[in-house]
DNA sequence: TATGGGAATTGCGAAAGGTA
DNA sequence: TACCTTTCGCAATTCCCATA
């Protein structure tokens, strides 16, 4: 029995090749010769096995008007507001996988920034495994040439694993003030939008729909197959897509600081109910007229909201008519309303009576969790108690 | 598929108000 | 005045989701 024989019998049949896999075997067994990076794509070579592409585009005007300090709200990171936008770096990396630890690889770092007056991509490809320590000293070079990081989803992801990768050839990774994108997208648009990927967003919110993007699941095997069989065409499709993620990074950095500037350039009032929340929670005293256009504009969601911004003020007053709005809501907002009136008419009206129907028309619904059953019980039970004294007994 | 940030939910203690 | 109840804010925990 053969070596392939015992192999076949230990691990079972080789699973079926991918079509890219199938395309590049194709290239391989024709008379198309194998292409190599350069031949691909045009870039030069960085030395020690990394092959650099850069490329210009128009500096995104949202960006390059964008006030540093909207950043720094973004980030919730004051060190943003002194940003200068030339010294801003935004970062995208491709890898052999999602899985953290020590055995994922950054084959293709992706690095923007403005120089000149253009926006400008850097993206550093690794022809080998053996290409990283090279790669991750001309990374470290443009890093410390920064003052600022932007990534999408990059707490989680970009960055965790750049530093691993940095460890692992004993080096160490400039810590910088950094906007991970993703989540202040998420505060904003998640309401709206079906998910909040970076491709949502780019056809979404910024209006450019990829056409033939590549999908990350496929990027690893591209570079295997890099490795295994030289040919570096299915490679070109990975580079456009990390080019284009870098710049929709700009472009995405740009719209968030101008959105949060002016709300009330947000189209939908679902954004900008979204944008008052964020303030609301920031402490921002713009979260209250943003909170009430959003409300203007016909965003219902927004007047629970708007409430809470209110009593907190020590308005109750001025909440009460938007906890009765709130409270025609059949959904989840309406009970938090109605548990608000019937906190405001026994404690602030001293109207047990009424305090004691809206707590029993709460109880009539039917999407009550036990426990807001039992809270509901509670305060009826407490509301009758208190009602049997003021008027000497109770129906 | 692994990872971890952050929103949402839950728990706890201090402060305030009400009652005997 | 002392005790009890409720509210509110902060901390701890849970769950969701985006990345290649």
């Amino acid at each position: 029995m053969s070596i392939r024989d015992k192999l076949t019998r230990l691990l079972g049949p080789e699973p079926a090749a991918s079509p890219d896999r199938a395309r590049v075997e194709q290239a391989m067994r024709g008379s198309r010769r194998p292409a190599d990076i350069a031949e691909v794509v045009e870039g030069e070579d960085a030395g020690g096995g990394t092959f650099l592409v850069r490329r210009g585009h128009d500096v995104p005007v949202e960006f390059s008007e964008a006030d540093p300090r909207w950043w720094a709200a973004l980030a919730r990171e004051p060190r943003w507001a002194g940003a200068r936008r030339e010294d801003v770096a935004f970062l995208d990396l491709e890898t052999t996988g999602l899985a953290g630890g020590t055995g994922t690889v950054a084959f293709l770092i992706g690095l923007a920034r403005v120089r000149d007056g253009r926006l400008e991509t850097r993206q550093y490809f690794l022809r080998s495994p053996a290409s990283e320590a090279a790669a991750l000293a001309r990374v470290e070079e443009e890093l410390s040439g920064c003052t600022h990081l932007v990534t999408f989803n990059g707490k989680c992801f970009d960055l965790p694993l750049l530093e691993t990768r940095f460890v692992m050839q004993r080096r160490e990774l400039v810590t910088l003030p950094h906007l991970d994108l993703l989540h202040p997208a998420r505060r904003v648009w998640k309401r709206r939008l079906e998910d909040c990927t970076l491709g949502r967003l780019e056809a979404e919110i910024l209006g450019r729909a990829r056409h033939g993007d590549i999908d990350g699941a496929e990027i690893p095997q591209r570079w295997f197959d890099w490795l295994a069989l030289g040919d570096a065409r299915p490679l070109a499709a990975v580079i456009e897509h990390n080019r284009l993620d870098l710049v929709a990074l700009a472009s995405l950095a740009g719209r968030l600081a101008r959105l949060l500037a002016n709300p009330s350039e947000a189209v939908h009032a679902t954004d900008l109910f979204s944008l008052g929340s964020m303030m609301a929670r920031d402490g921002d005293v713009r979260a209250e007229p943003t909170l009430g256009e959003a409300l203007a504009r016909g965003a219902r969601e927004a007047a629970p909201e708007l409430a809470r911004v209110k009593k907190r003020r020590g308005a109750r007053d001025e909440a009460l008519p938007l906890w009765e709005l709130a409270a025609r809501d059949p959904g989840r907002r309406g009970l938090e309303a109605g548990v608000e009136l019937a906190k405001h008419y026994e404690h602030k009206s001293k109207d047990p009576a009424r305090a004691h129907a809206v707590t029993q028309g709460l109880l009539a619904r039917g999407d009550l969790t036990t426990r807001e059953r039992e809270g509901l019980v509670k305060r009826l039970h407490r509301l009758e108690r208190k009602r049997a004294r003021t008027t000497g007994g109770f129906v």
